[in-house]
DNA sequence: CTTATGTGTTACAGTGAGTAACACTATGAC
DNA sequence: GTCATAGTGTTACTCACTGTAACACATAAG
């Protein structure tokens, strides 16, 4: 593994600028800044793309390679596992840990529809068979 | 007016503070700012209690009413609703509001365990019965 | 009327995000 | 070799928000 800030950010706090770019690039992948601004609705300088895409590789959720002096950036954390994180704190925050008061809110708020869940359940028993259940 | 802002508002973007009112008056569902004030771990000036408390009012986490010129504060919405808006708008930017992808994140990455989940989804099953399936 | 007690108003400093200019560097054209 | 071009690094400014609080105002109690 290639140093990480050990998952030590916070996806809640981003800019709305820094959600639509980091968007971008996972939708896209692999992104120069240049594509970036081609993509964001906004008219924006370059310099400023460049910046947000500095400070999202800072923040960690981004990382670059260079392809003949041009930076390209790709995603250092897949959406899921950022989204995860989040959820994470907001259980922390509101619901004090519990997951089955999130959730119930969940499908209470309609977030989550009962099918959804159910699906979803089934599809994880299911793979729970697979795995052999590991800790 | 009385006039709320119509839940639009968004509970990732409350500082620590705020955070840990919110939390006491959750806790303690109704307080006055002197009791707060006692709740709350740093040592804090009445003012910046009070001042904290009519923001988290302003925002829509609290209501308040008089009691003999004292105000007491209430939580104007559940931890569970609050939560579940934020989950919401994870979704929406960080899933592209796929409930799936997020729950299979949030079991990968152990918020949620298999266990849990399976729990929760009979839970609601059960509890479908009794509200006759609306949509 | 004076004193508590509690509210309303106002303010200021720090931080973070949005936005961008400008300077620097290396590559390719001539 | 020099010049233009394309791209990066540095630096900065403004605004909004949060933490923090002082101070003025009002009213119930004595």
């Amino acid at each position: 593994m290639t140093s990480n800030t050990p998952s030590n950010h916070d996806p809640a706090e981003l800019g709305e600028l820094e959600r639509d770019i980091l968007g971008i690039v996972w939708r896209l992948q692999k992104v120069t800044a240049e594509e970036v601004r081609e993509e964001v609705q906004r008219p924006l300088k370059d310099s400023t793309i460049r910046t947000v895409l500095r400070r999202l590789e800072e923040k960690g959720y981004l990382a670059h390679s260079v392809d003949n002096r041009t930076f390209i950036y790709r995603p250092a954390e897949s959406p899921q596992k950022v989204a995860a994180r989040a959820v994470q704190r907001i259980l922390d925050w509101f619901c004090e840990g519990s997951v089955e008061e999130l959730l119930v809110g969940l499908v209470d708020s309609k977030v989550v529809s009962r099918a959804e869940l159910e699906r979803l359940a089934r599809r994880v028993a299911a793979a729970k068979k697979q795995e052999g259940g590991k800790a």
